[in-house]
DNA sequence: ATGCTTACCGCAAAGCTTTGCGGCACATGA
DNA sequence: TCATGTGCCGCAAAGCTTTGCGGTAAGCAT
């Protein structure tokens, strides 16, 4: 009996020195910690923090109080081990430094937190062979799901065909993987770039160039598609020489525009499939001593924040950044809750924010 | 005896039904699975993967076909449990559309990857309540530690103490908490308006405006420093007027922009505390009417990368934000080794990159 | 033929949470 | 007084991995 008692003070101490010097250097407390603490069962206190009726409502209260006292929040990988969900959505972006995508990231991000999910951002830095490392890494990571926009590079669409196979949501945005199955957010670029070409027609041009992305890309066949329509509603003829492909990169895009200046009969006008690409374009047209718009007339896509702020001001086809990365989420969420049959495609419209770039006085 | 036999084609059954259907459910394959299938036990399966003698070499061969045929990974929740690390680092930027702060998540980014270990991104949104949120969240979600960029509104720090009192790694970058003994790694902004006001008086400017962020953030505070002595440096004597604060955003800085050249005796050269307040004080500029450099002169800081496309081409100071990154993130990881102590504080270089906003032809 | 070494492999616990089921104790009715 | 009922609470398992320790078999030597 003597001895039992020792045993009982011994482990008292050892509590005590558990609590005092362990319990610090631990930094979250465990339902085990707060069992201990109150002399109940982990499952009492569970069940206590849950509101379970199988708890008095005097213990429960004294539990609660204690728990919120000691910060006490659940462990997340113990609930994802519980629960088989992690809470996590897998990003992948071409590159995280473009508005453009940061800004769909803040619009996904929204709507994430609000669901009570973080993301995980992972950028292909347009390569195709990171891009697969990055599925790879997210999946290994026990991410729900994906939400991408596929790299420049990648033609083709193993890597994310293995997501579809386990069946893990995946969502594209602005630029597709055409042909699977799967929910996207996407732009009508080509109802987009026809009206460029009908306000550069109103604008007096007559040769209208086009600095184009890697064809495969849905985006540049899309857009390729309305600016050939768009020439064909005006009645211009398309001349091959005035569309060139570029690889979305500043410098490829000064040099396909160092190629359009050289041609026997330039342009009058020149519309870049995005603004990364106009930007180019414009200090290569001025280092050439021509003037915006007079000269050539120049319009972009995506409209950056830094439209407005370069001289002059480019005209740019707005792209609701924000909202498609909510919408992708929203088609991400969907997706998670019915199932790998959902495959929802949304379109969002754009609009032509007119400034300096393409309007030329006096015309009309 | 014949029971026990039916018992056991019972459970043969099972088992196929199970394998059959359950596990193509199932995302992903566990080492009970690939235990099941070889007819081995869970543990041997582990040693045979982490390459332990005691498990024989054929056997260890087989069950790593057998694993990688599957595509087994080990679930990240159960090692966090058991190892108590999650692998993930938690960055609280003001905002993620800057093209400042996505470099540096870039930098971060690179170098958790190499570690194997990836970020989870806040963004307080310049708002010191988000910033509380975004800590508690992070800490929720068992994050190692965090590294951050404190908001614009941050003038208190007990949210940021409290990681600190748990022992959780905590760095800064860019704008810190003063005081807090945690490692952080910063710009030397003293220094690099020093040299600005040296360029301005360089050029013939003499009336040297600063439009300066809140006071209480230490970028603020450093850079005013440099300021006053600069223009001590000089031989100009400070004049309150020529000193706005503006809360970082791009309407505040346009209001300041504003009231200086509505002054009497308005300046000939103002300098924004970044690049998006010189490119709003730059439009303001313009649409007064004034000539840049040629009647004001304007420099910026950060070098975002659109400095080059704006009309006239902005001066500003480099910001070596990829490698501000990557060098928070090599703090964290000391920090995460060397524990509580470590404060270490990294001062990175600048550089004044000249460009036509600030170079007045004719002087000199 | 028996005892001992060696080479392999499995059990079980820990990390944390939820929840079905079983169990204890007290109270009430017969 | 005994039996039934009710209100509370704890045990244990599941989710997955690692690892110390114990155990079994074969092989070799005596």
């Amino acid at each position: 009996m003597k001895l039992l008692f020792e045993i009982v003070c011994m482990m008292k101490i050892y509590k005590f020195v558990e609590l005092s010097t362990l319990a610090m250097a631990k930094r979250h407390v465990s339902l085990k910690d707060l069992a201990a603490e109150l002399g109940v069962s982990v499952s009492t206190v569970s069940r206590a923090l849950n509101k379970h009726p199988d708890i008095s409502p005097q213990l429960t209260e004294k539990i609660q109080r204690i728990a919120s006292e000691r910060n006490y929040t659940p462990n997340p990988l113990a609930m994802g081990l519980l629960k088989a969900q992690t809470k996590m959505i897998g990003v992948i972006v071409p590159d995280i430094v473009t508005h453009f995508f940061a800004s769909v990231i803040s619009g996904i991000e929204a709507v994430a937190k609000e669901k009570g999910y973080f993301i995980v951002i992972s950028s292909s830095s347009e390569s195709l062979e990171k891009e697969k490392e990055s599925v790879d890494n997210l999946i290994k990571s026990r991410v729900e799901g994906i939400i991408a926009c596929i790299s420049q590079e990648t033609n083709e669409y193993s890597h994310f065909q293995k997501l579809v196979d386990n069946e893990l949501p995946l969502v594209f945005f602005d630029r597709v993987c055409e042909g699977m199955q799967v929910p996207s957010v996407t732009v009508d670029g080509h109802k987009a770039v026809q009206s460029i070409i009908q306000h550069f027609k109103d604008n007096g041009c007559r040769r209208i160039a086009y600095i184009s992305g890697p064809n495969h890309l849905n985006i540049s066949k899309n857009r390729k598609e309305g600016y050939l329509e768009g020439l064909k509603d005006c009645g211009f003829d398309f001349q091959p020489e005035l569309l060139v492909e570029c690889n979305l990169s500043a410098e490829d895009a000064t040099l396909a525009t160092h190629q359009l200046l050289n041609l026997k009969n330039k342009p009058d006008a020149i519309f870049g499939i995005n603004d990364t690409i106009a930007f180019s374009a414009m200090k290569e047209i001025k280092r050439y001593g021509y003037k915006i718009p007079e000269d050539i007339a120049l319009v972009g896509f995506t409209d950056e924040f830094h439209a407005t702020v370069v001289e002059p001001s480019l005209t740019s086809v707005t792209h609701p950044t924000f909202l498609m990365g909510k919408e992708a989420a929203r088609l991400f969420f969907h997706s998670l809750e019915k199932g790998p049959a959902y495959s929802e495609k949304v379109i969002l419209p754009t609009d032509l924010i007119i400034r300096s770039s393409s309007v030329r006085s006096g015309i009309i």
